[in-house]
DNA sequence: ATAGGGTTAG
């Protein structure tokens, strides 16, 4: 902090025991009037220099006349520094009077309004809007009436000063604070920016805490924090949104159930359904009963997942909140995103007689989910049979509900349904907008009339989209009205207002295609790849931009064509054009690949979309396991697996059954004396067990290829699958096997025996089949370790083992881990192979004899 | 102060 001194002595003003010079005298000073609340008259006048001298009330005539002198000094030193627009030193001189026992007030009066105005106005003028909040909060807290400094001149700078800072979208903290301070003096801040603007900027510049401070200028901060948070959501700033959030959730002591509804609103545009439900949670623990809007949104948010969603519903009940429209509407859109059309229509029934009780009217909203559900689910006629429930009940279908009815029809194939909806829903007097017109180009297409969807896409393009409407239709005067009203500013409806001999009138919809008509249009192309580019030129030439779905079907076609390497070209040039691949442009470049035998390449693909970290999917998994007629060596069987084990990771369900066949074939390779033995197999497929215990259980062997010693866990598996399980690990071991290397451990083989025979999906024989497998078609030396003596195998079978009573089989010393299903220890077996044998197996075959193709 | 539609890959 400077010392006052210092501003005396940089001051232009002399000191007044000198020859003080006469204050500007060429304009009326105008008296600062203290604001009523500091509102004290000064009663005496002599000035001091120095904070330490108080100032002397006693009223001589001494007193007077220094009193007289100091205040002569102030109002000099006041003005000197307003009109240089010095307010911080200006501020200091006014502590230090007050220090020296002077009253505010008393400073305040000495202020010349003029001067204090025009050292404002040049602040704005400059630009220094932060100077000029710090100085109106500092004369403010002086108790000065500052609105009164703001004449209609200094209002209109302020004014283009808002405007300014909101153009160069700088600080928008700043910009709140001279609102603050504009709404503290008595201004309508709206006078100076539109509410809508300031919110803007806060979202743009992704500060809630502005946000928060502007909504508190108003009395209805509630509702504007609502607002504020749905403007963060959606600009998918949810971290945003919940700051706000967390100012506006109580509400004179209880939850506000509007911001926690609007919170999950949030929660939903952001794409972050979990967060939803903790924020129900939250509301929960604080025992209050959400109203029906935050169940609603909750339910809204979280369709998606139809259990969940069932599970809150359930729970409105619980509580007591009655289901409204909006309710079983969610309800329905629900069933659709799962795919439920039956449980659709069950809940459709019953609302339906909720209606016919009166409880409730049905609305487009109902009839339409309605109709969607049913066109996903291919049920056409039914789809079509809402359509008449609906106009029975006198709610008439929107543009979305006819598109819905055409979908309904393309998804089928139909093509001629199509269009006759598209031509009732024009004598409807329904404008087709573009959605409904591709969902018609979409049929064409899915009829395959590709000529047809190319001849009518010609026909909008050039002349709209014509049709007559008859005069007697049902809402024909509101045909009538609709289109002379827009005749006489539009040239994109014609009406000729038609007599009484002519029945008819045409009218006429301009027609704007997009991205996604392009993309249907794309799809009719076949493999021609050239008309398919073409059509994406043309596209851009519409200044419409190619997307995900235009980039895929171009790959497509172009692969499709034979162009594996354009195919390939076309997703390098995607990443170019600033298009990101999505999982489908992946999986589709995939596809081309393995259609054409270019394993390496489709795997090399998966592993470019994982580096993305784009997630394939179900049907990206089973396209690069159709791949396996390809697969004959070790590797690859691998990759195959490590496939199927990321499905599982991922939650999916693989089918299993090509996968059992694939390594199958490639175990049996190993052996390759015994021909008939693969006729012995095939004829055990059937065998295989439904599980893919099987599976995991080989990759997991194959996939600790490098282990230094092995054994294979033969547990839970059938006699069958056991033997595929062996046989894929030596068969790994083999191809792994240089000549020259030492096998350094026994293999051992797991075996397990319940002779009480819970859930056992083990046959008998099976340790059996696998040591003759061993033995005599492959020739090796076969050990049962666990009995007294570690007998040899030969023949000579040791059912010893099969006894639960045996000491031998109360061994628990296992190297495995053991999943105990009961209390009572399971008997364990295991076979032993031993290393001398497993050398000498190794060093006759030679590793790469043995691969099948 | 809710909620709805089209195009891509097995």
């Amino acid at each position: 902090m400077r010392d006052a001194i210092a501003i005396l002595a940089s001051c232009s003003v002399t000191l007044p025991a000198t020859h003080a010079p006469a204050p500007p005298s060429h304009h009326r000073r105008r008296r600062c009037r203290p604001s009523p609340r500091t509102n004290q008259s000064l009663n005496s006048t002599a000035p001091s220099l120095h904070s330490t001298v108080r100032w002397d009330y006693a009223s001589t005539s001494r007193n007077r006349n220094r009193n007289r002198k100091r205040l002569e000094y102030y109002t000099d030193l006041t003005f000197n520094l307003a009109r240089d627009g010095r307010f911080r030193d200006l501020f200091m001189i006014a502590e230090s009077f007050v220090v020296s026992g002077g009253k505010p007030s008393q400073f305040v009066a000495l202020l010349d309004v003029n001067i204090v105005s025009a050292g404002i106005s040049r602040m704005i003028k400059d630009g220094r809007l932060g100077s000029l909040i710090e100085v109106l909060g500092g004369l403010r807290k002086l108790g000065f009436a500052v609105v009164e400094l703001f004449d209609g001149l200094a209002v209109e700078a302020l004014r283009q000063e808002c405007r300014r800072q909101l153009g160069k979208r700088d600080d928008v903290e700043e910009i709140v604070s001279l609102l603050e301070i504009l709404q503290g003096l008595g201004f309508s801040t709206k006078e100076f920016v539109a509410p809508s603007e300031i919110i803007r900027l806060c979202v743009y510049r992704r500060t809630p805490s502005a946000a928060i401070r502007y909504a508190q200028i108003f009395p209805q901060v509630h509702t504007l924090l609502c607002t504020i948070m749905i403007e963060f959501g959606k600009k998918r700033d949810l971290v945003s949104a919940l700051c706000v959030f967390e100012v506006s959730k109580q509400n004179q002591g209880c939850p506000n159930m509007y911001a926690y509804r609007t919170i999950i609103d949030v929660c939903g545009l952001c794409g972050d359904y979990l967060k939803s439900r903790s924020i129900y949670e939250e509301l929960l623990d604080c025992k209050f009963i959400p109203n029906i809007y935050v169940f609603n949104s909750l339910m809204n948010v979280n369709a998606s997942d139809f259990s969940y969603m069932l599970h809150i519903y359930k729970q409105m009940q619980k509580v007591g909140v009655t289901a409204d429209l909006a309710s079983y509407n969610i309800l329905l859109k629900s069933c659709c995103l799962a795919a439920r059309a039956h449980l659709a229509l069950d809940i459709y029934r019953d609302v339906q007689h909720l209606e016919s009780k009166g409880a409730l009217k049905l609305d487009v909203f109902t009839y339409c989910t309605m109709i969607k559900v049913l066109a996903d689910a291919r049920m056409w006629r039914m789809a079509l049979e809402i359509k008449e429930h609906m106009l029975l009940a006198g709610v008439i279908p929107n543009t979305v509900t006819w598109s819905s009815l055409i979908s309904a029809c393309a998804n089928a194939g139909l093509a001629e349904q199509a269009i006759q909806l598209f031509e009732e829903m024009l004598q409807a007097g329904c404008e087709p907008n573009s959605q409904c017109c591709n969902a018609l180009l979409h049929a064409c297409v899915e009829a395959h009339q590709y000529d047809r969807a190319f001849r009518l896409f010609k026909s909008w393009k050039e002349n709209g989209i014509k049709m007559s409407v008859r005069k007697d239709f049902h809402w024909m005067n509101k045909i009538n009205d609709y289109a002379c009203s827009k005749h006489e500013n539009s040239s994109t409806i014609t009406c000729r207002t038609s007599d009484s001999e002519h029945p008819s009138f045409p009218i006429r919809f301009s027609f704007a295609p997009t991205t996604s008509t392009y993309n249907i249009l794309m799809k009719a192309c076949g493999t021609d790849y050239y008309h398919a580019k073409a059509l994406m030129d043309e596209m851009k030439m519409e200044g419409l931009s190619p997307n995900n779905i235009t980039w895929s079907i171009l790959i497509d076609i172009c692969g499709g064509s034979g162009n594996v390497h354009g195919a390939l070209q076309i997703l390098r040039s995607m990443h170019q054009a600033g298009t990101q691949p999505d999982v489908v442009t992946y999986t589709t470049a995939i596809k081309i690949c393995v259609e054409h035998k270019n394993i390496k390449v489709a795997f090399s693909l998966l592993a470019e979309m994982k580096r993305y970290q784009i997630k394939p999917n179900l049907v990206t998994y089973n396209t690069l396991l159709r791949a396996r007629s390809q697969y004959g060596s070790l590797q690859e069987v691998q990759q195959c697996l490590a496939i199927y084990q990321d499905m599982r990771k991922a939650g999916y369900k693989p089918n299993d059954f090509y996968l059992k066949l694939l390594i199958e074939e490639w175990c049996e390779g190993v052996i390759q004396q015994n021909k008939q033995n693969k006729g012995q197999i095939a004829s055990d497929r059937a065998s295989l067990g439904p599980q893919s215990l099987l599976l995991e259980k080989v990759a997991e062997h194959l996939q600790d290829s490098n282990a230094e010693s092995l054994s294979i866990d033969i547990r839970g598996l059938t006699k069958i699958e056991a033997r595929i399980m062996v046989l894929a690990v030596l068969r790994m071991i083999k191809e792994k096997y240089n000549p020259g290397d030492s096998v350094r451990d026994d293999l051992l083989i797991i075996l397990e025996e319940e002779p009480w025979g819970c859930a056992s999906r083990h046959e008998t024989g099976s340790t059996e089949a696998i040591a003759n497998l061993l033995q005599y078609d492959l020739g090796l030396e076969v050990l049962s370790v666990g009995s007294v003596d570690g007998r040899n195998f030969n023949g000579g079978f040791d059912t010893s083992f099969l006894c639960p009573n045996s000491k031998v089989l109360q061994r628990r010393d296992l190297p495995l881990k053991l999943e105990s299903r009961s209390r009572r220890p399971v008997p364990l077996q295991r076979l032993k192979v031993t290393k001398g044998s497993l050398h000498h197996w190794l060093q006759k075959g030679g590793a790469s004899t043995s691969r099948s193709d």
